[in-house]
DNA sequence: ACCTGAACACCGTTCAAGT
DNA sequence: ACCTGAACACCGTTCAAGT
């Protein structure tokens, strides 16, 4: 039926390989089968090609993961941030999700110190800016830049993993289970949130949220006067 | 040199498989050769039967991390909280943390939905009353409740893997590479960062952090009137 | 220099068979 | 009911050999 090289976006059968050709098949797989899909086996198969031909262009996994992270953020545009350094703050924090939130496959280089060099330096060096611009010193700016980036991480892996969890949805959740059997002595806010709890979880209040947590970093400070009308 | 039944702990030869001696031989593994190398296979190693044997016991291993959540957290002390309802907000948001970070498989749970109400059910409740206590609905304590478990994630989560890298630091940390490459006109405020950058991250500052982000959710609002001197 | 073949040291899980 | 043996369908990576 498929020929044994397949003509689809770029890797064709002479071509020499190269990290360029190998970070393509790999968006590829990617796009068209998700994250899990992805393994140096399956990529070497889908580029015809023992899995060991790899580790000739790419150190390792992680490297390849990183190498995915940098092409797709050459290609993407910048969007124009607010004047407002209160406003530009909020909009860099929620560039900095949107951004990331890109890659289905952050799970696994999350934690990397690499990943924002390589896929939002931009977003970080707006961020922190807007951030001294409201009034807080650099090393605030990057407490705060710090504390936006962990809650951002939080939001974006329970998102990608719990999507998956409700696509096996066979199991028939423990938490049921144990909020069944509460007393609504003990545990009165949890036991009346309760039928709510999967609706008001599921909604998707991270801008409100954003809001509240750039208030709170900012604290009362006032942006640097005379800079904006 | 060692016995095929090791007596430490609790596996004992004749004793007949529960899940109470699976948990056990479990929390052993993961106390001395930490996370990665709990596995089945290896589970099923330690107490000498076949991995299969496990699967009559524990339905998978998600439900083998789960009951183990649930063991350690029946054990742990409830400490006494502050009366005052946005110290006890803050010290319930800190105890959340506190609580996940016993548990250093949690990658691999995070996202399940079951893992709050195993592990760590009174915390949740004493953060909604606390966040009701100062003012908010309980609908809007559920979503500051919501920001809280995102954030403490993120942390928990880059703290635990970003230790993992430092650990095999082999790699020479792309970060660098890129930083030094910056020009300092276009990323001013990350190039005067850019040496400070290891030490300030590497800095703890949940805790501040928290205190913001606290205070950010609970926006300009006053605790109910009365309830405490 | 670039790639292959075979192997190492693993995974979680299913299925059929044994006691 | 409880457990084993063999297998399925995978992983990332190393090492020695081929061209």
């Amino acid at each position: 039926m498929k020929p044994r090289n397949g003509r689809r976006g770029g890797a064709r059968r002479a071509a020499p390989l190269s990290q360029e050709s190998i970070v393509v098949a790999a968006l590829r797989i990617l796009d068209d089968e998700g994250p899990r899909q992805l393994s140096m086996r399956r990529l070497a198969k889908e580029l015809s090609i023992t899995p060991m031909a790899l580790y000739h262009h790419v150190r390792d996994k992680h490297e390849l993961l990183l190498l995915l992270v940098a092409s797709r953020s050459r290609g993407a545009v910048r969007p124009v941030l607010p004047d407002d350094p209160r406003e530009r703050l909020l909009a860099a924090a929620e560039l900095l999700h949107d951004v990331l939130a890109q890659y289905p496959f952050l799970r696994e280089i999350l934690a990397s110190p690499d990943l924002l060099a390589v896929a939002a330096l931009w977003v970080m060096e707006a961020l922190l800016d807007a951030a001294v611009e409201c009034g807080l010193t650099l090393e605030e700016a990057a407490q705060a830049h710090q504390a936006i980036w962990h809650y951002t991480v939080g939001v974006l892996l329970i998102r990608t993993t719990s999507r998956r969890h409700h696509a096996e949805l066979t199991r028939p959740t423990q938490r049921e289970q144990v909020f069944a059997t509460l007393s609504p002595e003990a545990f009165p806010r949890v036991t009346s949130l309760a039928d709510r709890w999967p609706a008001l979880t599921a909604r998707d209040t991270h801008r409100r949220a954003l809001e509240d947590i750039v208030e709170g970093l900012l604290g009362g400070r006032r942006p640097h006067p005379g800079e904006h009308a």
